[in-house]
RNA sequence: GUCCCCAUCGUCUAGCCAGGUCCAGGACACAGGCCUUUCACGCCUGCGACAGGGGUUCAAAUCCCCUUGGGGACGCCA
């Protein structure tokens, strides 16, 4: 097979955001054009005018572009190209392929009814098939479709896939309103396209003997398929909004990094011997369908948060700088001095396992006044520590240098004098410092604050605690 | 109901196509320990699976069949 010539293409239909099932077949598209060193097509399907939406198109395009899936052509829009589709249907039409039904939506619901309670697969009886209609109000084109035979595909995952052409009927192309149906539409922009593989979800494996038709009849030449298996809930059924956050812009809200999501979703069902973390370089490289497996497969929501935090851990601060900006400002920082955050970054990424966790760690730089967690105020901030936490904000203000070395040595020195170990002060400091009984190292903490506002804040959790004690003597 | 697809630790999976090197390997999670000023990181250890039954074979997680279980599709939605 030419390498050259490969074009795949990702076909949303904006219904809905870009849930994360979605993300991993545009994904692999994606891998499988990049490698080939083909062509990735973008495509939105859009021909229900009811359920498709501006903002939805939005939502997907913005979802795209965060996780770094971009297209070579396109955005192709399906409301836009009807006449494509009216010429193949017309073609239909003048070989003898297809034909006008004039069969009412509500008899033919009937009849599947009464087909289902009969045990009988539900499929249209063919009944204006040979009767030679012509075009008429209400009327609607259907294919032709083998009566009998097999129509049989090579599946780049599953292997061979064979359906009876008796399972089959003589679906719809056009709708009665003039429209494409999805069938049609699909398989016209395909070859228009010249799409050469389908790489799309296992839901659609009953559909690709019914568009191989289509191809059949226009004398087009058939793409490869690749079904990639489902994702499902933890309930084992096909992941749905129920099953809590799916959206693909739902983790980047939640702080996740785009390569984090991104390697979670490729080795949710592809896998590369017991290699788990891959560059999008590597993937590009490695990525092959065949490795895809056949099963579907429960999204294991604890291995992304693990990759996210190595991800992050792995990261350049200056880029987790930028990345933390909008989160910080979301929890109403609006001034954000860079270069202290730039300090912090370091000290939080061992810590952090999203970037909303690390602007929680990064709170205490910004913050004017320490907010302090009930339990540690409670279990540190106790009259019994406020002389010498006096003590230390003395000795902490003759220091003429502030950094991590200075203050362990001048800490040593202190605790020496008191005869005190550092776990004595280091909890009760670390509140009155940061709020938080959990932080960066407290030399860090101190050096990252600065001697000013750490004297202040030793001033003001003094004070807090002659406040607490003075409600509790006045009760 | 009919058709299609699938089946290894709780989860994602390696191994299967080319049977022996697998009393089944890795990762996440979980449990215990070490490190330690807190929380993490890191390191070590542990727990834990070939759905069941038949075949084929000297030998089966690997090949075949059946059963069971699961998923999906059966629209003038995509």
């Amino acid at each position: 097979m030419s390498t050259e010539h490969i074009v795949t293409r990702f076909p949303p239909s904006p219904t809905g955001y870009l849930h994360i099932g979605g993300a991993r077949t545009a994904l692999f598209n994606w891998l499988f054009a990049r490698q080939k060193g083909g062509k990735f097509i973008l495509r939105i399907e859009d021909t229900d005018e009811e359920r498709s939406s501006e903002q939805a198109t939005q939502a997907i395009l913005e979802s795209m572009s965060w996780l770094g899936l971009d297209w070579d052509e396109g955005p192709y829009f399906q409301s836009k190209r009807y006449d494509i589709y009216n010429a193949f249907i017309d073609r239909l039409l003048e070989r003898g392929q297809a034909y006008y039904c004039h069969c009412t939506p509500e008899a033919l619901e009937k009849r599947r009814k009464s087909a289902m309670e009969k045990g009988l697969k539900p499929k249209y009886d063919g009944r204006c098939r040979e009767l030679g209609l012509g075009p008429k109000a209400g009327a609607v084109v259907r294919l032709k479709t083998p009566l009998s035979g097999s129509t049989r595909f090579e599946d780049l995952v599953k292997g061979p896939i064979t359906f009876n052409n008796e399972e089959l009927d003589d679906l719809i192309i056009r709708r009665s309103n003039g429209s494409p149906t999805y069938h049609l539409a699909v398989v016209a922009d395909d070859i228009d396209l010249n799409v050469t593989h389908v790489i799309r979800g296992d839901d659609h494996v009953n559909n690709t003997p019914r568009q191989i038709l289509i191809y059949k009849a226009l004398a087009a030449p058939v793409p490869q398929y690749a079904h990639v298996p489902m994702i499902l809930g933890p309930d084992k059924t096909r992941l749905s909004k129920r099953h809590g956050a799916t959206s693909v812009l739902a983790y980047r809200d939640m702080g996740y990094l785009p390569h984090a999501l991104l390697n979670a979703l490729v080795r949710l069902g592809w896998s590369y011997g017991d290699q788990e973390r891959f560059s999008l370089d590597e993937l590009i490289q490695k990525f092959s369908l065949a490795h895809v497996g056949k099963a579907a497969g429960i999204f294991n929501a604890e291995k992304l948060l693990d990759l996210n935090a190595r991800y992050i851990r792995e990261s350049p601060d200056h880029a987790l700088v930028q990345n933390l900006i909008p989160f910080l400002k979301n929890s109403g920082f609006q001034e954000i001095d860079s270069r202290k955050l730039q300090t912090v970054v370091p000290l939080l990424k061992p810590r952090s396992k999203t970037l909303v966790d690390m602007a929680e760690g990064a709170r205490f730089c910004f913050e004017k006044e320490v907010q302090y967690e009930e339990k540690g105020d409670r279990k540190f901030l106790t009259p019994d520590v406020a002389d010498l936490l006096i003590k230390l904000r003395d000795r902490l203000s003759t220091l003429s240098k502030f950094d991590h070395d200075a203050l362990e040595e001048a800490f040593t020195a202190f605790l020496d004098e008191n005869g005190i170990k550092l776990k004595k002060i280091a909890q009760p400091l670390r509140v009155a410092l940061t709020g938080k009984t959990a932080s960066p190292g407290i030399f860090e903490v101190m050096a990252v604050l600065g001697q000013d506002t750490v004297i202040e804040r030793i001033t003001q959790a003094v004070a807090h605690i002659g406040d607490k004690n003075r409600d509790r003597s006045s009760r």
